[in-house]
RNA sequence: GGGCCGGUAGCUCAGCCUGGAAGAGCGCUCGGUUCGCACCCGAGAGGUCCCGGGUUCAAAUCCCGGCCGGUCCA
């Protein structure tokens, strides 16, 4: 399919007009465009690097993304401010890993207009999937990088432009403005796909590096399948990092990103800066090569040098290299609040710090991770300004990560202890490092310094690791299905409810009309019952025809169309008045607890941090819950300060003010702080606004003034994941509910222990003393009796065949611990007894047979057991020196047969 | 969201596979040794084996469910 589209190549009369033309590459025979006739494409591997040969403006890292915004500002392109590395828009993403998926998917699916057109933006991005690569190529991978992207919108009225004018922007751009001699730039044909979007692509190569790619994106792909998009996009991606290593001549890209951080990051880290001849060298050989031996053999061989103190140099550099890197993109993501935690945008976060750990730990450098990250804050924090605001929290988190990290290196000597005299497997090298996070290499290192011990550590070693996790389809999380199918299919008759609900919360009882009844679902024109949302549940009450009420059980919603769940079908015809009533206890109930959510976000975010991020809600008429990302459990003074500053904000009497804007305006003017409880999906959004406190984006119904809350009160707190807390509240009436069941327990309890409220605690403290005094004398009488049996034992034993004692004892109540601890004891003392102890059972008998030592040298004590069950019902088993059984008849029959049979054959000497 | 590992004395853990009186080291208390301390020696206290259910004569151990912690991967 891709094939058959691009079969006739990309049309570009602009690149013939500039002189351009087309040839095919003799290494990657891919179609290239060139000003003067070449063999290669000008892209790396199949030309080796020479952009820092080619003539061209110098500038630095700042002013080539500058220079880049302003030569599209001056082509009329708006600039636009960048978005947070934490795609917060998005559902299906959790990194911004491209400028376009600023804009996807609800611009380009035409839903909303992009905030201009045609704009530009230089978007910070993070992509991890070269994580292990970075370092070793010298700065062409990096984890974040900013991606300057001049983007146009092409809608069928309204045409901005299109493949030539990108290309002419592109031309312009490196030849004019930066003044790159035109015969070194190149333009590969390719095809681009991503987030659903698919298109003809240029890559634009300059001495071997890849600066640009132009996409020209107009399918859409659904199931394999290339569909004509309404909207023709323009999706340009600009490398700043490499437009900057062009300009500026740098060595490596970090030294052209981080300038003078470069030197302190060795200094800090303790290792020795390679010179530039073999930076260069290793520049020019990155291409390829999979690992630093690798490199560091081509670099000796072009320098004529030994390869193995390059290959040491090189290893700890590379390190170094990527420690920088790593440590921006900690900054970066930290900044934007991700809370580090074990799922979720969480975990990349938490993968990016241990690989920073791990590196650091490898250098033997005894840095804080914190303290670089804190450089890096410093360098960036004027071009990021939420670097600076958030430092205290990257610093705190910081710490906590790398107290873990620590954790698992203390626990290394117990670990290696089993592998001393055995190597360890290639399991148990997976299971170390899948459920306890110890990376194989880390194990070889300590194994082979302290104890001299060498392990294999295969290769692959990730790829088995990765093989554990064997790929399931990623099950979209559908809303629960609420609905059957068959109504969800019906609703789609219907036109948009009018909801009466957000027109006046406060509106109980309505008029409207029956659109359909299906069973016992009702659709109406126009409702106030809140259809389940946002976690607010749908709303109860009545709906009354004529004479006749019935009871409405649940509201859901599908789509716009707000569905009524009725007890049972009834049957009215469409076009029929109804007069709906909501059940107002309840619902007001939701209500102030939906407002009493806000309130505490808010507060949360004030208290804890801006960090602090919706994971979760849910509210009901009896308490309301609230799950947030945070990377402890907040403190007593916390929660204390929490409570009262949102009954402050109730004491206040706020007005809650809800309002519809346009999407572009709501997140130009709140920011994506609106999106905590979920994205909507429209093109306008209903904004809730609390004013100096808190903003979102929601569907709920709200109080009009916060006074309505009457109070607040935190009644539980936990963490429910690494990373994310739980908080579960109450607000009005529910509050005094929550008081007065908690005092009704409190009177329960002292009615149970016979007190007062007021003295209930001193009674149970002495009551939990009296049960340890009671346990210990328990114990003692225990340890009586046993001396008292074991002494009534030495002279009531009775001889018995070859030179053996029998001695039954009866124990008259049911504590069999005590059986065992009487037989044990007599036979400890009396080498020869055999001992029965008996006690009650409810089936009839316990019985516990132990045999002293010389006594179980002739005898088998399961053998009695098998004996005795030839007689009665008797069950039992143990060891041949003691066995216990119950027997299904009464004590005093037990030990009739128990004699009878002593008195014949139940026992002969083995 | 999924996989895996773990929860036993104040702490670090063994025991679990293969069911049969709850263990070790450190720490604590007391005693000995010592001018005193450390070391050493001896004795002792300290456990709802995470919770609930099941199987069994018998469960820390086997099975099921839950809670909590850790970790890897999306």
């Amino acid at each position: 399919m891709v094939s058959r589209l691009m079969e006739k190549g990309i049309p570009c009369r602009k690149l013939e007009e500039l002189g351009f033309k087309k040839y095919r590459c003799k290494v990657c025979g891919s179609v290239f465009w060139s000003k003067v006739p070449r063999e290669t494409c000008g892209d790396a591997p199949c030309e080796r690097y020479r952009f820092l040969d080619i003539g061209c403006r110098r500038l630095g890292y700042e002013e080539s993304m500058k220079e880049f915004l302003q030569f599209f500002e001056r082509n009329g392109h708006k600039v636009i401010d960048p978005r947070p590395v934490v795609a917060r828009w998005r559902e299906d993403l959790y990194l911004t890993i491209a400028s376009i998926v600023l804009f996807q998917p609800h611009v380009t699916s035409g839903m909303v207009p992009p905030p201009a057109n045609p704009l530009v933006v230089a978007q910070p991005c993070i992509r991890l999937e070269d994580i292990d690569n970075v370092g070793l190529t010298m700065g062409r991978h990096l984890t974040n990088f900013i991606m300057g992207g001049h983007h146009a919108f092409n809608y069928p009225d309204k045409w901005v432009y299109w493949i030539d004018e990108t290309v002419d922007y592109a031309y312009r751009f490196f030849v004019e403005d930066l003044r790159v001699p035109e015969e070194e730039i190149t333009f590969k044909e390719s095809w681009w796909e991503g987030g659903g979007n698919a298109g003809p692509a240029f890559e634009v190569a300059i001495g071997g590096l890849e600066v640009a790619t132009l996409v020209f994106m107009q399918y859409s792909v659904e199931n394999g399948k290339y569909l004509e998009m309404p909207i023709k996009v323009v999706d340009t991606g600009y490398g700043i990092e490499r437009i900057a290593w062009l300009a500026s001549k740098g060595v490596t890209a970090f030294h052209v990103i981080y300038g003078d951080l470069v030197h302190h990051f060795f200094v800090k880290l303790g290792v020795d800066e390679p010179s530039e001849d073999i930076l260069r060298a290793a520049l020019v050989e990155s291409y390829g090569v999979d690992s630093v031996e690798d490199l560091a053999e081509k670099v000796s061989r072009d320098l004529g040098v030994s390869s193995k103190e390059v290959a040491s140099m090189l290893r700890r550099a590379v390190e170094v290299f990527s420690l920088l890197d790593l440590t921006k993109t900690i900054a970066l993501m930290l900044s934007d609040g991700v809370v580090p935690s074990n799922s979720g945008e969480g975990y990349l976060a938490r993968l990016v710090i241990r690989r920073a750990l791990r590196k650091i730990s490898a250098l033997g450098s005894d840095v804080k991770l914190g303290e670089l990250v804190d450089l890096q804050i410093e360098k960036w924090y004027h071009l990021f300004p939420r670097m600076g605001k958030m430092r205290s929290y990257i610093l705190e988190v910081l710490d906590i990560e790398e107290e873990k990290f620590r954790e698992i290196i203390k626990s290394l000597p117990q670990i290696a202890k089993k592998f001393l005299k055995k190597q360890p497997s290639l399991e148990d090298l997976v299971e170390l490092y899948d459920s306890r996070g110890v990376p194989p290499d880390m194990l070889a290192e300590y194994l082979r310094k302290v104890h001299g011990i060498a392990i294999d550590v295969p290769k692959n070693f990730y790829s088995m690791v990765a093989a554990r996790h064997a790929r399931t389809p990623l099950a979209k999380k559908s809303e629960k299905a609420r609905l059957p199918n068959e109504i969800v299919e019906w609703t789609k008759n219907f036109p948009p409810t009018r909801r009466l609900f957000h027109e006046d919360p406060y509106l109980r009882e309505f008029r409207s009309k029956v659109l359909g009844v299906l069973g016992n679902y009702v659709v109406l024109d126009a409702t106030a019952f809140y259809p389940e949302g946002g976690g607010q549940l749908g709303d109860t009450g009545e709906i009354c025809y004529g004479s006749e009420c019935v009871k409405v059980v649940d509201t859901q919603k599908v789509g716009d169309v707000v569905v009524h769940v009725v007890e049972r079908p009834i049957s009215i015809a469409p076009g029929a008045e109804i007069v709906g009533k909501v059940d107002w206890e309840r619902r007001y109930r939701l209500m102030r607890h939906h407002t009493a959510t806000h309130l505490l976000l808010g507060a949360l975010r004030k208290v804890l941090g801006e960090h602090v991020w919706q994971a979760g809600a849910e509210k009901t008429p009896t308490k309301a819950r609230l799950d947030v990302t945070h990377y402890k459990i907040p403190s007593v003074d916390e929660l204390k300060s929490i409570e009262k500053l949102v009954n402050e904000m109730i004491t206040k009497g706020i007005h809650v003010v809800t309002k519809e804007l346009d999407r572009n305006e709501a997140e130009e003017r709140y920011g994506f702080v609106i999106y905590q409880g979920g994205v909507p999906q429209t093109a306008r959004i209903r904004i809730v606004e609390i004013p100096g406190w808190d903003v979102e984006a929601c569907f709920g119904t709200h109080v009009k003034n916060t006074s309505e809350l009457g109070g607040f009160h935190i009644v539980n707190v936990e963490k429910i994941a690494d990373g994310v807390v739980r908080f579960e509240y109450v607000a009005g009436t529910a509050l005094i509910d929550y008081v007065s069941e908690l005092e009704q327990k409190l009177s329960d309890i002292a009615t149970a222990v016979g007190s007062s409220k007021r003295e209930v605690a001193d009674k149970v403290r002495s009551m939990v003393g009296e049960l340890r005094n009671a346990n210990s004398l328990l114990k003692a009488y225990r340890d009586l009796i046993v001396r008292e049996v074991t002494s009534k034992a030495s002279y009531e034993a009775r001889d018995y065949v070859s030179g053996t004692k029998i001695f039954v004892y009866k124990l008259p109540v049911k504590d069999y611990r005590l059986a065992n601890m009487i037989s044990r004891e007599l036979t400890q003392k009396i080498p020869r007894l055999i001992a029965f102890v008996l006690a009650p059972h409810e089936k009839g008998c316990y019985v516990e047979i132990s045999l002293g030592k010389e006594a179980a040298s002739l005898v088998d004590a399961r053998s009695i057991i098998k004996e005795l069950a030839k007689r009665l019902p008797i069950k039992g088993g143990g060891k041949h020196d003691h066995v216990t059984a119950i027997a299904e008849v009464p004590m005093t029959e037990f030990v009739n047969v128990l004699e009878k049979a002593l008195s014949t054959d139940l026992i002969k000497a083995s």
